[in-house]
This record gives structure tokens, sequence and C-alpha cells, in this order.
DNA sequence: TCTTCTATTAAGGCACTGTTAAAGTTAGTT
DNA sequence: AACTAACTTTAACAGTGCCTTAATAGAAGA
């Protein structure tokens, strides 16, 4: 699900957009004030900012100019008060993509999100690797030595959930939790069951194994070289 | 220099439009209701449409629609009035990419045009290509192997949607909401069958294939020989 | 050696995908 | 306004592969 920052100073109206952006599915963040707005910005990356023009310390224009300083594709919207023409028209010169007029319905606001969210949607993917086995969460491809290997969803899952927490041992409850959800009934066998499975593919084929079993508590993947 | 649609039924307003414009160095010309401007766009290309939704005969939105049918790229902006936020909203998901609000001043109109023509040159890639697949979405002409295959408009856009993410793997929800509209209800199964549809028609002819299915979690488009 | 924990196997059930055809829509034409 | 053709959606069934169960064999620790 996309993330949204929503820079904004009115306390109530950024409250009421977390709400509603909320309810839609969306992630996401509250910044009072522009500095608060750009340690935000430059600590993570965002699918879309909503960004009000009138705030304290540094205006939203300003915001808006640093910003697009590095970053020219992310979508951001500004939030303005109705007479400010002026303001509007500087803003979507210095590189806005739109902005909406204070007072707004929140139904005007959460279109206007899906029309820019909706022309983004190339998102880079995302790569894991342990030693030389390394996995994509987009493209769902798991590779060991460079040569494909082929999973079935639970098995991807599996490993993904073992590769993400690289070097812990995890126990056979918390990989259900985590794996086949938190509201899966029946035996923990299924783990030994699919373990197996991930060995068979990804280590019984190679010289050297990732998956380790800890005797009384669970399972680990790990690279041994270290 | 860029030409621009007129639509809008009030003469005064248009020919207001029309002269600031010309200012501007715009080519412009005007549609006093909806039949005339559908029979202006089908004559000729425009890169961008001002579009009032209150017309006589065929409602803005009408025209909006059967515009969006065949184009999805030329940027319209619609003329609303203040206070249907309602006919704003459904405008934005029918595929605008703006409104402006009556009475708007004009340096607002002209920064918005300014936008919107701005954000049109940055798409260069109008030929999509995968292996011996390619798509050129202005013509919306497919050929693979350099023969010439004839799509649907809905296998078409499905096509596309999976070119421009190649390799990543797409959920069906996924798939629906970009091809579909996010508004779509039904059955994900459309989507089962789009995807035979296209594999008969770009995969099955030919030696190899290109759509794979990815059990448990979608489909993904792409080229084997990597 | 005995107990407890883990590995292995195979089969049945079931969810997911493939396929088809018919019904429903829409756009264009007479 | 009705007709036609093309496109889209629905719905039902078939087939396949994945997941789970459960039973047995094997290993590790007391």
């Amino acid at each position: 699900m996309p993330n949204i920052l929503i820079v904004e100073d009115e306390q109530k109206l950024a409250r009421v957009l977390q709400l509603e952006l909320g309810y839609e599915g969306y992630q996401t963040m509250i910044a009072n004030n522009g500095n608060d707005a750009l340690v935000n910005i430059k600590a993570q990356s965002w699918d879309l900012i909503l960004l009000d023009i009138l705030l304290p310390q540094l205006s939203g224009l300003e915001v808006l100019r640093r910003v697009r300083n590095k970053d020219k594709t992310t979508p951001i919207i500004l939030l303005t008060a109705r007479d400010e023409v002026h303001d509007k028209v500087s803003g979507l010169d210095l590189g806005a993509n739109d902005y909406i007029t204070k007072p707004f319905q929140i139904e005007e606001v959460l279109a206007r999100i899906r029309v820019h969210l909706r022309n983004m949607s190339v998102q880079p993917s995302e790569q894991l690797s342990v030693g030389d086995l390394s996995a994509n969460i987009q493209t769902r491809e798991v590779t060991r030595e460079g040569q494909s290997v082929e999973l079935t969803p639970r098995e991807f899952d599996l490993l993904i959930y073992l590769m993400k927490n690289e070097n812990q041992v995890l126990q056979r409850d918390q990989l259900i939790e985590h794996v086949w959800g938190y509201d899966y009934v029946g035996d923990t066998n299924v783990v030994d069951v699919y373990i197996r499975y991930l060995r068979q593919k990804i280590d019984t084929p190679f010289a050297t194994s990732y998956i380790h079993t800890v005797r009384g508590v669970g399972y680990s993947l790990k690279d041994k070289k270290l």
C-alpha cells in the first residue's frame, strides 16, 4: 500500500486526513512544520506528499523548492487557502503536481491522490540476499549460485521470512504466525515439512547448507562463512 | 506552439479564454457543445483540452468518457462550478487530469496548462518492447516477430500494464485496479479470461511464451532469455 | 536404553487456474 | 430507434498442483 506524507500544521485537519487516508488503506505520517517535513522526506521515500503552503518556520513553497531540487518525480499536492491564487500559481510552476483549495471535501482529496498514484506505478524491486542465495520479492525469483530455483508460494514466503531474520533462531509458532498467518489452525508439523522442501531445493543440491536446525527451539538461516 | 481545444458554451467566457491563450502563444479552437467537441477531437489531435462540464446536448463528463475510451493521454482540464464536488470527483476518476473551479483567475488557468503540457513532454517512451514483442501506445499497434497482432481495447490495456511492469508478478487485484479501474466491481476471474485471450494472440502462435502464471499470486510478463 | 524431538514420505483433499460458451454491454450504422 | 457487430463479463466445469495430514523412521540428549 502506498505511503503518504501529510505536511500540515493544523493538528485537527492533519488528524482528519490521516484517519481518512488510513481508511483507504494508505500508510501515513504527519509533519507539523517545514523542517519536520524535510527531515521525513530525507529519511524515507514517499509515494506522495500532501503539502500545506502556510507553515510555521519554513513555508510550504520553500519545502517544495528544496524537494524538487533533488527529486522531480514524487507527486506533491499543495493545500492552499482559497484566495492565495499567487501561491498556487508559483507552487505549480515550482513543480507541484496539483493543489487543493481549503476548505475541501475529503472525497476530492482522495480522488486526486488516486489520479497521481495511478500516474506513478513504477516501483523498484526489493532484493534480499544471504551468501550466494538471493530472492527478489517483486518478481518472486530465487537463485542460488546464479541458478534459478523454483519455489511454491508457501515455500517462497517461508524463505523470505527466514532471510529477513537471518541468523535468528525462529520457533515453529513464530514461523506459523508469520508465514501461515496468526489464525492458522493445525499442527506445527507443516513447518518441518516445508523446511524439508526448502532444503531439497536450496541446500541439498549445493555444497553448503543455509538452513540449520536448532534442536528444541526451531530453525535458522545463516551463512556459515562469517 | 501547442494547440488547445476550448469546449465551453458560454460564448463570452470562451472568447476570453481564447484571447488569453492566444496572447500566450497557444493555437486554439472553440467548441460550443459536446457534439462539436467530439467532432473536433476526432478531426485532429490536440495537445490539451479545456472542457466545461455543463454543456448543452452532451455533458462534459460524457465527452470525457468517450474521449478517454480511445485516448488515455491527452491532458484534459475540466471547468466546473464551485459546488459540484461530485462532478469533479467523477471527472477525475473518469480520467481527467485536472479541474479548475469557476470563477477562476486566468493566471491560474495558464499555470495549470503549463503544468500539464510540461508533464506531457516527459513521456517519450510511447513505444514499449519486451523481446520480439512491441506495442505502440499512441497508435495502439502491437507486433510480435514483426507480425501485427490485433487486440481489443481491454486486451491492449492489460498488455501495456504487463509490459510496463515487466518481470514483476502482478496480482489479480492489482491488474483489476490498474486496467479495469479501482472502482470495478466484479470477480477477478475476468483477469484469467483476458490473460487467456492475450495468450492466444501473443503466445500460442509463437515458439516461446511471455506470459507466465505464478500460482497463488498472479501473472507476470517476462523475457526468459535473461 | 529410553525418551523426545526432528526428518521423511506419500496420499487425499482442496484451492487455484484454465477453458469455454453464453449472456450482457456498448458503439456504430442504417 | 432498432439493428448489428464487436467487445466484455459471468458462470460453470475440468484439470492440476499445492498444502496438509498422519504415520513411520531416524537422530540427539538424558
